[in-house]
RNA sequence: GCCCGGGUGGCGAAACCGGCAGACGCAACGGACUUAAAAUCCGUUUUCUCGCAAGAGGAGUGCGGGUUCAAGUCCCGCCCCGGGCACCA
């Protein structure tokens, strides 16, 4: 792993338009320097890795985690706001006591650094190393409460080893498994995508390049072993996770219960199995339709039909983003249902699937409406066999709801639900069909004919066939010296001394894979090495993973929902069953942020609206950046990030500096009291107010917007008052406003410690308890309506009861002036806020 | 088409369980300080009507209904924006 330098230069440099913030101070009081402050403390904390964690059974653990970027070079605000979230939430559970681990690592195998070595000629692995650095150093410049010390980069062999390790365990229990298939091309990357990787037919990377279908020799994991486990257990996840993340996982997985029944073809005899999921609507099957790439379609069709197939096919493996209008072809050949009722036509269908369920399926028009579509357009009957259970089938379209069978021979008059049950019965009885389910996910295609990557551990032997390389040979190590063109294949093809080996079993000449892995493997179990990040002779020790995982709160981007997201969850399961690990799930809670919006568009390089770490830091500060980036928006939202709303959190910082530096001697000599006056008082019950609000803010939903307004609101409240409270009072004060302060602005809250005389970092004190005899008022505003109109307010003494508000209330001028001479028909009083006086008349 | 979010001042937003709509910040305007400006501090700022004024009255949370003493919040029906799913049989 690299080793860095401090990362604390501010010798960063700006773009011209950018003015930096002048500090001209005619006062005589000190100014905010935010520059001095922070290179200061960055400086001072610069050796300590002041987040460094263990194992402690005696604390409770707290895992804290925010998804891991590619190092693209740079850091924006984007990024900023994504780690500031989880940076307040860290420090905060520092300070109430818990053991906190919050790693930070980089996924640093990828096709841009691959493009980008082929654009400047600099190689994958030196602009990977080089953009790491750089971001590591806006890591630290920022400050965020990581133990670098479990840094981890996916590039290298002390991790991606056990990529290979975990590809061989689970080409060992049938996993993992090589076949042709029909697989995503995208063009632009020059690469195989999984499905998860194609959004509307396009590359998720280059949303407006259609993906190609290739034929191709690919590794798979078999993420369908677990399809049932990994939509049984999103139920565990309710609550914790985003219902609409949760909501896309079920929809990908796409289960459906049904039956597969054989039809009989005519003449030959051959069976055509279909999966419908209303075996119930069987004698209202009018045809049987194959997709185009059936195997029966080339043996038994003839050669007009195999070429209308082979049609389709080529249109559908071109097809952009949209849908395609229903094309079919009679076969000639005609079957007959296992229920009986008579021969039905066999056609040829481009809407039929050859993924999914049998490829091939009965078309009921009646009570389908896809069906009812193709039937219509080719002069096919339609035959309704369900009628609903009250009032009358609708004319013109498909009937598709449940309902009471008819014409269906033995089943006519039971319910659907019924139906379906004893059809299944029957056909597993009597062995033509069964009782099935189906899943719309598929297994994970995870070669990539590209460079940078994992390289898959497999040789390909004459004699032996498809090898696994042994454990002890790992890592197999990417190699260095290479040639990239970004033409042909597999970069890899072209280093013989890569690619010639002997095989493991026989020791004849044999040819390495030469494709690599999908990154998303790299991402699909980081967080557990983060937990024994160094080891050398196992991915981790185990009784580590017990003590820290599951993971207690993810935060990152929607955008992996089902990519990420999901092959997390399969790989969770599949190390738990390897025995590795106990949890079945990674993580119990998580948060998705928004995104950041510049001048209406998504931050990105593209639309040049990129807002820079740098030019922030150094602008104004980094506790600026961050103070922005929690309070212009909640956390969930997308949040538009408009320097004027940078100055206002910058002026509110200084605000807070200059009180507190201009009454830090009176706070360092005083000895701390209780209120002594009114202003005492006053101020002190906003203290634990926003304490109350801050801690509340915390523990549920993260309002952070909400939690500096109340800062804000402190600060306002203890200008007003500052002539007034006693020294005494503010020795109370201060130190805790700066705790308050310590998780949204941590170096300014760390050198204000200082001023007020304290050691230690702010993130290690203890977060202040909260007085509620303090924070109560003395009296309360009281809203009076007549008739749900506010027609007074008076002020009361906090905690008067009804009767004595309702008297106070009746006998006030302007409530009298409301209801004079009408009938008071009732009064509705909530003590502590509103009266409302029903009158008649 | 179906399923989630969301729609509140000039702007970002707040109102957490039905109880003062617009906290906090930005922008704008005014005042203090200054030779002046910046910075800072203090104030005004949803809108309309009446009033010289203190003040008084009305309207107002996408639109139309409803429940309630009371609705941004709950119910019914729409409109618009964002996201997801969509030949999965």
């Amino acid at each position: 792993m690299t080793t860095l330098r401090s990362g604390c230069s501010s010798s960063i440099s700006l773009e011209p338009r950018v003015r930096p913030l002048r500090i001209v101070n005619p006062m005589p009081e000190k100014p905010y320097d935010h520059n001095q402050i922070e290179l200061k403390w960055c400086e001072r904390f610069s050796g300590a890795n002041l987040f460094e964690v263990a194992e402690d059974p005696a604390r409770p653990k707290y895992y804290l985690l925010e998804m891991l970027p590619y190092p693209s070079g740079t850091l924006h605000v984007g990024h900023i706001r994504n780690y500031t979230i989880g940076d307040a939430l860290a420090r905060y559970k520092w300070m109430r006591g818990f053991n906190v681990i919050h790693p930070m690592g980089w996924d640093a195998f990828g096709l841009p650094a691959e493009n980008a070595a082929i654009a400047n000629k600099r190689h994958p692995r030196e602009w990977t190393l080089a953009n790491i650095e750089k971001m590591k150093a806006q890591h630290r410049r920022y400050g965020f409460s990581y133990d670098w010390s479990r840094e981890v980069s996916t590039c290298e062999p002390e991790y991606y080893r056990w990529n290979q390790w975990f590809f061989l365990k689970m080409f060992e229990k049938g996993l993992a498994y090589r076949k042709k298939a029909l697989v995503n091309w995208c063009p632009e990357c020059a690469t195989v995508l999984a499905n998860e990787q194609v959004v509307d037919g396009c590359c998720w990377r280059h949303e407006s390049t259609p993906v190609e279908q290739r034929a191709l020799e690919q590794w798979f994991l078999k993420i369908t072993a677990y399809a049932d486990e990994l939509l049984a257990a999103i139920g565990e996840l309710e609550g914790g996770w985003p219902e609409r993340v949760l909501t896309m996982q079920r929809n990908w997985i796409g289960r459906s219960e049904g039956a597969e029944v054989d039809f009989t073809l005519a003449e030959s005899g051959r069976k055509v199995r279909v999966f419908t999921t209303r075996v119930d609507t069987i004698f209202g099957a009018t045809c049987v339709i194959l997709a185009p790439e059936h195997a029966l379609v080339e043996e038994l069709c003839g050669a007009e039909v195999r070429a209308e197939a082979k049609r389709m096919i080529d249109a559908r493996a071109t097809k952009g983003p949209g849908d395609i209008e229903k094309e079919g072809a009679f076969t000639g050949l005609y079957a007959e249902s296992p229920f009986g009722g008579g021969a039905v036509p066999v056609w040829i269908g481009n809407f039929v699937l050859t993924g999914y369920g049998t490829g091939a399926i009965m078309a009921v028009p009646a009570h389908d409406e896809r069906d009812l579509e193709f039937c219509t357009k080719y002069g096919i009957a339609v035959k309704a066999v369900i009628r609903p259970v009250e009032g009358e089938a609708p004319e013109g379209v498909a009937f598709t709801d449940d309902g009471i069978m008819m014409d269906s021979g033995e089943y006519t008059g039971l319910t659907s639900a019924e139906g379906r049950k004893r059809m299944c019965e029957r056909a597993e009885r009597e062995g033509f069909g069964k009782y099935a389910i189906t899943f719309r996910i598929k297994d994970w295609g995870i070669s990539r004919q590209r460079y940078w990557g994992t390289p898959i551990p497999m040789i390909h032997c004459a004699a032996c066939g498809t090898v696994a390389v042994p454990e002890k040979d790992l890592p197999v190590v990417l190699p260095i010296n290479i040639q990239i063109t970004g033409r042909g294949r597999s970069p890899l093809e072209n280093v013989p001394e890569f690619v010639n080996v002997s095989c493991p079993q026989c020791g004849a000449a044999a040819r390495r894979e030469t494709d690599t892995m999908d990154t998303f493997i790299d991402s699909s179990w980081y967080f557990y090495r983060y937990c024994d990040a160094q080891n050398a002779n196992a991915p981790f020790d185990s009784a580590k993973i017990a003590y820290w995982f599951p993971i207690d709160q993810y935060i990152g981007g929607v955008e992996h929902a089902i990519l990420h997201l999901i092959y997390s969850r399969f790989f969770t399961k599949m190390m738990r069953d390897l025995g590795l690990i106990a949890n079945s799930e990674p993580a119990t809670r998580l948060f998705t942020q928004g995104m950041v919006i510049k001048d209406g568009k998504k931050m990105s390089k593209s639309v040049g609206n990129v807002v820079s770490a740098d030019e922030m830091a150094e602008r104004y500060g980094t506790d600026t950046a961050r103070l922005f980036a929690l309070f212009a928006a909640p956390p969930e939202k997308d949040l538009d990030w408009q320097f004027s709303g940078v100055e206002g959190a910058y002026r509110f910082l200084a605000r807070v500096y200059r009180f507190v530096t201009r009454n830090a001697d009176t706070a360092r000599t005083a000895r701390a009291t209780g209120p002594a006056n009114e202003a005492d008082k006053a101020a002190l019950r906003k203290l634990h107010q926003t304490l109350h609000r801050i801690t509340e803010d915390f523990d549920s939903r993260w309002h952070f917007n909400t939690s500096i307004a109340g800062l804000m609101e402190l600060m306002n409240e203890l200008y007003e008052h500052e002539s007034e409270i006693t020294p005494g009072a503010m020795a109370t004060l201060l130190p805790d406003v700066v705790l308050l302060l310590g998780p949204f602005a941590p170096y300014l809250a760390e050198e204000l410690w200082e001023e007020l005389g304290r050691t230690g970092p702010v993130c290690k004190q203890a977060w202040p308890a909260f007085d509620a005899a303090l924070a109560v008022e003395d009296s309360v505003e009281v809203v009076v309506q007549v008739n749900g109109k506010v027609r007074a307010r008076i002020t009361v003494p906090n905690g008067t009861g009804k009767e004595e508000l309702e008297a106070a209330v009746l006998a006030d001028g302007r409530v009298k002036s409301h209801t004079e001479g009408k009938q008071i028909a009732k009064m509705i009083t909530v003590p502590g806020k509103l009266v409302n006086i029903v009158v008649k008349g």
